[in-house]
DNA sequence: CTAGGGTTAG
């Protein structure tokens, strides 16, 4: 009988002989399947016990079981099935020891995509983000080499909390120096994200410059874009103009979203002149600019009072087959409305409502604005019902317009009027409008009808300003009945 | 390939 130990290295003959003269089987390669088919069978033992027996079984106690039954060692995937089995049924207080178990007493190498779902698990659904740490510097005790996948799945959690951000740092002092890993251009890209979120915009291009420095990482656009939009969210011009600069000088070209923001910001900070300005260079980089970006600049140049432009900007629309829509229409309204143009704007509703884009009340409340201004405030109330017909409610601004064009003219007892109808439709009146009618009334020798208005309003729990009162308390003839004085004390709080 | 965003008034 020959010895079970091969001497490969030897007797290469043996590996050549056919299966007929081989004198003995391929031991080495028999264990080993042998060996898979043992755990096969374990590990269907450990799902089965885990699903049958009671809630909350010991998993770990299953999984020694199971492969002790066959006589063969727990593999990794039998360890990730207990760690998620563990997650699904919320027995998180068990995950240590069944660390423990692997760190100190299996021989397998670890997968690092093991550690990557445990970090995820610790951090983002059990908001343990110390654990997540220690579990990061532990990896390498389960015969695991941790790369950058590891790390930034550790970044990814940590950026997510300020708590993490602390941290930041220490980790990656720790994982660079010690356990030398190096950091990728993904790394930084979340760590840049992060910054942006947190509006630590100069910590962000801080770091987009230290990747090129320190790293020879060249940031990508996708970098410079996300970067860009979020100083475009917070709208300051001077920080936005900053970077648009070191931006195009790295030689990006602008998206369209990116000359989107851009646009929102210069107009939002009355630059309508540069909006202008940015759509033509957009135009010149090849994108056709939409509804959105021309109903901005629209804004901007209208804005600036560069009412031609506005006209030009109109008809340019037209000619490209961007189609106006509702937004685009209403602004083009308050342009000629601060124009004078009131007629023109009233014709606009009915071109509006010709090409099938409802007027909605934005629309309306800017063209009775506009009648209000001019003392037209009949034409205004004529508007709000002819709106009411066509199905569009007046909202809280147009009754306040109203209001305040009554005030305006001195009709204070039709301003009550409508004080009343808007808090019969649930609108609360600003408490600013409603001092000065009751102010105004008193003045007139009209206080019996301001306290009938105020009781009213009252009622519905809306609280009058300070000039009330002190008009109020200056009326020594004043003659409260019980209910008022009661809704009055209640809403004062004395 | 496309949704969304963008409007009045104080």
């Amino acid at each position: 009988m020959e010895t079970l130990i091969p001497k490969i290295s030897t007797k290469k003959t043996n590996f050549f002989r056919s299966r007929k003269t081989r004198k003995f089987p391929l031991l080495p390669f028999k264990a080993k399947w042998q060996q898979n088919f043992d755990q096969q069978q374990a590990m269907e033992t450990l799902i089965t016990e885990s699903t049958t027996t009671t809630q909350n079984p010991n998993l770990l106690s299953l999984l020694i079981d199971s492969f002790t039954k066959y006589k063969c060692d727990p593999t990794p995937s039998a360890y990730s099935f207990v760690i998620k089995t563990l997650t699904r049924n919320s027995q998180f207080d068990q995950i240590p020891l069944v660390l423990n178990r692997l760190e100190k007493v299996e021989k397998f190498d670890t997968p690092e995509r093991f550690f990557i779902n445990l970090i995820k698990l610790y951090g983002d659904g059990l908001n343990q983000i110390e654990n997540a740490v220690d579990l990061f510097y532990r990896i390498p005790n389960f015969r695991c080499v941790p790369t950058v996948y590891s790390l930034n799945a550790l970044l990814s959690v940590l950026c997510k909390s300020k708590q993490g951000l602390l941290m930041v740092n220490q980790v990656l002092l720790k994982s660079t120096e010690v356990m030398s890993i190096r950091l990728e251009e993904s790394s930084f890209f979340i760590m840049i994200t992060a910054l942006c979120r947190i509006k630590k915009f100069g910590y962000a291009i801080e770091l987009l410059h230290m990747m090129l420095a320190e790293y020879g990482y060249e940031p990508d656009y996708e970098m410079y874009s996300r970067i860009f939009m979020e100083v475009c969210e917070r709208g300051d011009y001077d920080e936005v103009m900053g970077f648009l600069e070191e931006f195009r000088k790295v030689g990006f070209v602008l998206s369209g979203e990116n000359y989107s923001d851009l646009i929102r910001v210069l107009v939002k900070n009355g630059k309508g002149k540069e909006g202008l300005d940015m759509l033509y260079r957009m135009k010149s980089d090849g994108m056709k600019p939409d509804v959105v970006c021309y109903t901005r600049v629209l804004e901007g140049v209208i804005s600036s009072r560069d009412f031609e432009k506005a006209e030009e900007l109109f008809d340019e629309m037209l000619v490209l087959g961007v189609e106006p829509n509702v937004y685009t229409f209403n602004v083009y309204i308050n342009g000629l409305c601060k124009q004078n143009k009131i007629d023109e704007g009233f014709k606009m509703v009915e071109y509006m409502e010709k090409l099938d884009c409802k007027p909605d009340v934005v629309t309306y409340n800017t063209l009775i604005g506009a009648v209000c201004k001019v003392g037209e405030v009949k034409r205004g109330k004529e508007v709000l019902r002819m709106m009411g017909l066509k199905g569009i409610g007046g909202n809280v601004h147009t009754y306040r317009i109203l209001i305040d064009g009554l005030i305006g003219k001195g009709e204070l007892l039709e301003a009550c009027g409508l004080f009343e109808e808007m808090s019969v439709k649930g609108f609360l009146p600003r408490s600013s409008s409603l001092d000065a009618v009751i102010a105004r009334m008193c003045e007139q020798g009209l206080v019996g009808e301001a306290l009938k208005v105020l009781n009213k309003i009252v009622e519905r729990n809306v609280a009058p300003g300070e000039k009330t009162w002190e008009v109020l308390l200056c009326e020594s003839k004043l003659d409260f009945n019980d209910a008022t004085r009661n809704n009055f004390e209640r809403l004062v709080g004395v």
